[in-house]
DNA sequence: ATTATATACCTCACCTGTCAAGGTATATAA
DNA sequence: TTATATACCTTGACAGGTGAGGTATATAAT
């Protein structure tokens, strides 16, 4: 984990919402795939996992069933619903805006030498 | 202001110490710079701001001394440390790793369709 | 004179997201 | 029987952001 945790803050939700997009999934294995993504440099807490799974049932961004496996530990499900896919698209657009203008301000030493001064 | 706190934190104070590395500066006027630099998307809350010049000054990344204004309001005038700007250019490069990492994140959907799942 | 606006600083209480630490349970490998 | 992997969950503490409040100087408008 090398990616902290004050500049992931903020796109959590998106993050979780961009994985049941592909498809319904469980926290266990989002959290493998986010660690497998970022190739091991950054995996969400569970507790920062399950905290984000029930804000984004009690707004209404993903729905949950159990899974039916007869055998192993049993796994709660996650389903993106379509608010959740409308919410998903805007902290998509969010976060591309966000990281241009942040981009701008963390270098503003560099271009051009302090306009805006 | 379009751009949410969630996705700033963890930039505010490489934000602070970026104006820094230009100049000296004092609170009102890089609070300016950054509504300049991000075309109004963006400003830091005043308490926001002295917070985080409590927090950079204590760690002793930033010095700060009173400007000698003969009229208006004084000024408290802030300088980066050698500290400040090795740590400046340090979160520099973290925000560079950790932008790659959160674009695959929350991109995961729409490249190559769910590796990693 | 008074009010409004701009400049310029600061603090406190509250909110939200993260996370260490703890817990429960099933299955398999050593 | 012990360890590891899978799989879920909660609680209390902590840190950063912020609304709301305060202080003070200077100028422009009413």
């Amino acid at each position: 984990m090398s990616v902290t945790s004050d500049l992931i803050r903020g796109n959590t939700d998106t993050i979780i919402l961009g994985q049941l997009m592909i498809r319904d999934s469980y926290g266990y294995e989002i959290n493998k795939s986010i660690s497998t993504i970022s190739g091991g440099l950054y995996e969400l807490k569970e507790a920062t996992l399950y905290t984000a799974f029930k804000r984004l049932e009690e707004s209404g961004c993903i729905s949950s069933y159990w899974g039916d496996e007869m055998t192993g530990a049993r796994r709660k499900y996650y389903t993106i619903t379509p608010l959740g896919k409308q919410t998903y698209r805007r902290m998509l657009e969010e976060w591309n805006t966000s990281k241009k203008i942040i981009d701008k301000l963390v270098n503003a030493a560099s271009d051009g030498k302090g306009e805006g001064l």
